[in-house]
RNA sequence: GCGAGAAUAGCUCAGUUGGUAGAGCGCAACCUUGCCAAGGUUGAGGUCGCGAGUUCGAACCUCGUUUCUCGCUCCA
């Protein structure tokens, strides 16, 4: 039995050996968080991006699809809240030489003091016992308020400062308050900097301030500032959504896990927009519809589980996300949001410009509700990695390293493999490559023995192996191989391209969802 | 960001006290080969992650650094 901890250096491992994922930039010792697909990779996320968008987009009658460009006017990201709720204001201690985040230490030095409320009424509690009023004791005794009233102060300062975007006011709290750092012990502190998780670069030749652009840090914010872009040229009747998948762009200070937090990703969602007071009902129906596309993929159900958030993000009335089950634990695959109306009314403030939709049944125009389904695109290519990866032991006792992914997302559907390279087999496998290339990602080979190939397509997840022997010269048949049995069975080569259609296209898989 | 571990051929890994760089698998060519990682011959591929230092001499010892993994931390 191997570890989970094993199992995952074997995923890394075997991504980079067939040619699924590379680090960035190898020869310069790499580039840390950022990694390549490969060959094979590339074939793969297409595949599984390609199901996201035919079953969101092409299966739904009022969903389109866009593509944003990854730059936008910087005054999209003042509008979203990025610049200032990305910001993380950061304060080292000068003789420990420890970062920590500044807020994080104000919050535990509040937590701190209403901790001594806290012990102050437990020992009140044991010493009155049962006819304690707890309720009366707090908002009476006068230590216990003391501490309540230190805390609220520290409190309410704390946010004006974060508020006015006040660093020097932020540091004056922490040596008010005598926050000192829990290694050294010191109150010398440095002063407090942002750390931006959006990356900036300049448009134009000039380095001003005014010219800096940010890449984006999510790719929602190209889907609202076109909403009435789309909703009037494409005629657009509330409820309907609007798709996207991109590439997103965030300097986080610790990115890790292979390609589960990378500082170049790529999201796929959807902004689903709604009647304002409909937005729960949504909410839940899209929950719904999502879990059973995941489940579509056949891991089993209980590889899934939500998470409801409990403390909401700022623009949210409901989150939750869909977590899968990683070699590392449960971890968030997908992000189902209720944003309400938060994001057009930010961009209708920031751009004076009205981002309303006219409804003619309630005839009046209102700006709609918005519910989201976000997915990470790399996340769901390292849950196919995590769930196919296998080493089979088989019955004479050897192994063999199998990528039993669903057929329907394999990079290469089907290997055509002449039994031997000669008597005209080679040339036969390459007639029945064109029969099939123009529908299906084949390939052909026929280096090496027989067994060896199969086991080389094993390793990549290739559904068939389809082999060409004499009796194909004959009359016209040839045996298929299925990856997972290791079953062969007598298939004529007209049959092939409806065999595959049936049980190895995109086409098949979708139609398990309708 | 902190702490711990790791880095030698495409992959998995040996490498003795500091003394000319190794194996298995894989890869390429040829031969052989009638269905599950077959055999043979030949060959390519490494300044031992990178940079300093110690030493007559460093894959090996010391320091720094990069990258990866794990635990904290963080995470719209």
């Amino acid at each position: 039995m191997i570890s989970q901890e094993d199992l995952f250096k074997n995923i890394i491992s075997h991504a980079k050996e067939y040619g699924f994922i590379f680090q960035s930039s190898e020869i310069y010792d790499g580039l840390s968080a950022v990694y390549d697909y490969g060959q094979l990779g590339t074939e793969l996320k297409k595949n599984l991006r390609e199901y996201w968008w035919k079953s969101m987009v092409n299966m739904h009658r009022n969903i389109v699809g866009i593509d944003a460009a990854i730059f936008m006017h910087p005054t999209t990201w003042k509008a979203s809240g990025h610049v200032d709720a990305f910001n993380d204001p950061l304060i080292d201690n000068k003789d420990s030489k420890k970062r920590y985040r500044a807020d994080v230490l104000i919050e535990d030095h509040m937590a701190k003091i209403m901790g001594k409320a806290d012990k102050e009424v437990e020992k009140a509690k044991a010493k009155f016992g049962e006819t304690f009023d707890e309720a009366l004791y707090r908002s009476t005794n006068p230590r216990v308020l003391e501490n309540i009233n230190k805390a609220n102060a520290i409190e309410a300062r704390f946010k004006t400062a974060l508020e006015d975007n006040n660093l020097e006011e932020v540091r004056q709290i922490i040596i008010d308050c005598e926050i000192v750092c829990p290694i050294s012990g010191t109150k010398n502190w440095t002063e407090v900097r942002q750390f931006n998780l959006m990356f900036s670069t300049q448009i134009g030749s000039v380095s001003e301030e005014a010219n800096t652009v940010y890449l984006r840090p999510e790719t929602a914010q190209g889907i609202f500032v076109n909403f009435l872009n789309v909703q009037k040229t494409g005629r657009m009747k509330i409820p309907f959504g609007i798709a996207q998948t991109g590439k997103a762009f965030r300097n986080e200070i610790v990115a890790r896990q292979f390609i589960f937090r990378m500082r170049e990703f790529e999201q796929m969602e959807m902004q689903f927009f709604v009647r304002p007071g409909t937005e729960m009902e949504w909410y839940n129906y899209w929950k719904n519809t999502r879990i059973q596309w995941h489940n579509a993929l056949g891991f089993g159900e209980n590889k899934y589980r939500f998470h409801d958030h409990i403390k909401l993000a700022h623009y949210a009335n409901a989150a939750c996300d869909i977590e899968f089950n990683f070699p590392f634990g449960f971890k968030e695959l997908e992000g189902i949001h209720s944003r309400t109306d938060f994001d057009l009314k930010q961009h209708e403030k920031f751009s004076g410009k009205k981002l309303q939709y006219f409804d003619p049944e309630l005839n009046e125009s209102y700006v709609p509700y918005v519910v989201e389904t976000s997915i990470g695109l790399d996340r769901l290519f390292l849950a196919v990695m995590a769930e196919g990866l296998k080493e089979e032991q088989l019955p004479d006792g050897s192994t063999r390293s199998l990528l039993s992914i669903p057929f329907a997302l394999a990079p290469v559907k089907a290997a055509i493999l002449p039994l031997v390279n000669r008597d005209g087999l080679p040339e036969k496998a390459d007639e029945i490559m064109d029969l099939l290339k123009f529908d299906f990602n084949v390939t052909t080979e026929a280096k090496d023995a027989i067994g060896k190939r199969y086991r080389r397509n094993d390793a990549i997840g290739t559904p068939y192996c389809i082999t060409v022997d004499y009796d194909t010269m004959e009359n016209q048949t040839v045996t298929v191989r299925n990856r997972d049995t290791m079953e062969q069975e007598r298939v004529n080569i007209a049959d092939l391209h409806q065999l595959l259609l049936k049980t190895a296209s995109l086409t098949s898989l979708l139609q398990t969802i309708k």
